[in-house]
DNA sequence: GACATGTTCAACCATTTGGTTGACAACGAA
DNA sequence: TTCGTTGTCAACCAAATGGTTGAACATGTC
């Protein structure tokens, strides 16, 4: 998968994985401890938090035999920051179309506003 | 898949699809526009247009045989909200840690804290 | 009507994903 | 040492994903 932004979106887009992240949230845990809830194996849950880990939303210490997970909040930087900028752009544009369509009302209506150029591929 | 949330943040796991948002975000294309930077047929792109809009990541307005692509910015919150709240929580969680450590410390410094998690540098 | 353009649909293929089971490694307890 | 617990690894399987090509559809243009 190899960029960063997809592992991380990715790896939530699984039920499952969102309810591992939120649950970790409240308080690290042994992988056992996690996979209890659900209805699959401990292998299933296993494979899971590795997918987590290598998006680098949690991180494993071993202590004895058992792991314990917890998370690793930061990364969500990396996706807020994305969403965030390409909101506020869309955003931007709406409201800069509808103060074009205010001033065409409000100066004169009779002369045509000329229409934004669509821009190209970047 | 059936949840949005799911469908929100597969979507936008992939590299071409995120790209494809970004350009939406200056302005409103068609399929073809859309589908020109990339070296995969146009069909591809349609298919990962039809993924967009099923999460609900943008809208198509046909107008005549063309179909005029446009982001809907809102369902953004969705993924927002989700983050933000774990997110918030995860830290809050770390906060207490740190001033129940920074207790220990104060109170008797001759008994050696437990190792505090290492944060990622980035 | 005949044709070119823009987009989608259908069938197919290779790869990835999320699950399974079975074996094994590491450790604590008996 | 032997045993039960905790977790990972490996091989396998079904379903989903992202791409392909070829055909069809809708609409403006000649």
């Amino acid at each position: 998968m190899a960029d960063p932004l997809s592992e991380v979106f990715a790896a939530l887009a699984d039920p499952t994985r969102r309810d591992i992240v939120a649950r970790l949230s409240m308080a690290d845990a042994t992988v056992g401890e996690l996979a209890a809830p659900y209805d699959v194996s401990v292998q299933a849950i296993s494979k899971q938090l590795k997918v987590l880990e290598a998006a680098g939303l949690v991180t494993k210490t071993a202590d004895a035999q058992r792991r314990s997970v917890h998370l690793e909040a930061e990364v969500f930087d990396l996706m807020t920051k994305w969403i965030e900028r390409y909101r506020r752009d869309a955003e931007q544009r709406y409201r800069r179309l509808d103060s074009v369509l205010a001033e065409m009302n409000w100066l004169d209506p009779s002369e045509q506003a000329p229409l934004k150029r669509e821009r190209k591929t970047r």
